[in-house]
DNA sequence: TATACATTTATCGCATACGATCTGTGCAGG
DNA sequence: CCTGCACAGATCGTATGCGATAAATGTATA
């Protein structure tokens, strides 16, 4: 009788609830994840609570070293380049599927999700960047294709994550109005500009983000603290 | 004192045993792989197997289903073709950034992996096809990105399952020849046209395994059995 | 003979327990 | 006062056990 596993294993919960964490922010790169605390908190028991955290060290989420606890995973800035350029590549696929082809509930779902992002410009950072990559995993979800799901889902993830280590504190990056004008043009059917746009849209994000040297997180503690060792 | 555990843990080991099983097709798409006899068969508890397995499943080697017996997975028909959509993007994307930057050690390197190759085009079929996966993941490690390795091994492992399930016997599938006169062109740094040999390269032996309607193992152990039932 | 049902057996899901390893703190020595 | 070692606490790695679930087998009935 009682569901004690929701069809959707609890390890699953887990690292939905923690990459989302993640993404919007509330943990850092570096966090400390410990697999009793992670346990305790979920009301399970350490063996689901370490699946968890190899499910997400696979996505690249998390750091998992011997006999150390799991931390959030801090990317290299070279890291957080490669995985731009993959993903500029794998959402290319997704715009030339999906261009023309959007069905009219699937333009709505679009229109929707355009909506709740604008409402959500105003308020909490949190909502509007998970926002910002759910419009991305979306897109993916729409083409049908698993495979093709999967990888634009870890890499939008692993994204955000970089954009955690190095970018700026969110300026609506992702902007909405690119996000509205790569929907019209996949809806016209125009596919080579809905590509284009896609492929601007996510290099401008990564340029905002990573081209100024807020080398942010990168530097040791020491350097962190170093302005403040003159009084 | 005993290292109980080898640098990489065990869960590793059982990890790459199975996944050279798979792509030599000594394993097939549906095979049992019940946790208990991997275990047995590796001197590790159920505790190791189930965790190497959950890997493989994060992987699509393997197929999870709740409280059921882990198989190998069946690729779809489109998984099948999607995964080489995606693996010639991310190929592109290791040639791009090879073409003209090996060193003389890394063409040392893939050069005897092709005599390699060579040599074992005459040998069993198991070697053969192994080497032909290397080459594609070797490449990928040699752009030195971790995440690109990362996805590139993915889908050639996940390619080479497809072709289990959809390709004919493996006639020197991946022609050593192509992957000559890659290498030859990027050593050369004529990047275009190594882009061109790789894409070329894949979809030929996309083509070769996809094209003719050799749904074979898609059939049922019935559609299988009845040629024989004959007598 | 074929179908539906009950029983058995194999296998998994998860928690717990014990041993191993690391981290940090206090104490002794320089 | 600083450095190095030793001990204690925290955390992980793995095996094992018990309950739950599904597949496999056998049996009764139409």
């Amino acid at each position: 009788m009682a569901p004690l596993h929701d069809s959707a294993s609890r390890v699953d919960r887990i690292c939905l609830v923690v990459r989302r964490a993640i993404i919007e922010r509330a943990l850092a790169p570096g966090d400390k994840l410990p697999e009793d605390a992670l346990g305790e908190r979920f009301g399970v028991s350490r063996t689901i609570a370490r699946q968890a955290l190899g499910q997400l060290a696979g996505e690249g989420l998390v750091d998992l070293r011997r006999n150390r606890i799991a931390v959030v995973a801090t990317p290299t800035f070279e890291e957080a380049r490669d995985t731009f350029d993959i993903r500029v590549e794998l959402e290319r696929l997704v715009v030339r599927h999906l261009a023309g082809r959007l069905s009219a509930d699937q333009i709505a779902e679009l229109n929707t999700h355009i909506a709740r992002q604008e409402t959500a410009a105003t308020g909490p950072e949190a909502a509007s960047i998970r926002l910002a990559t759910d419009f991305h995993v979306l897109l993916a979800r729409m083409t049908g294709k698993p495979i093709l799901i999967r990888y634009v889902s870890e890499v939008a993830y692993r994204s955000g994550l970089s954009l955690s280590a190095y970018g700026r504190p969110h300026s609506p990056e992702c902007g909405v109005a690119e996000h509205r004008s790569l929907v019209d043009a996949m809806v016209e059917g125009d596919r080579d500009e809905a590509i284009r746009l896609m492929v601007g849209h996510l290099q401008s994000v990564a340029q905002r983000a990573f081209l100024p040297e807020t080398h942010a997180r990168t530097k040791s503690l020491i350097d962190v603290l170093a302005p403040y060792m003159e009084g």
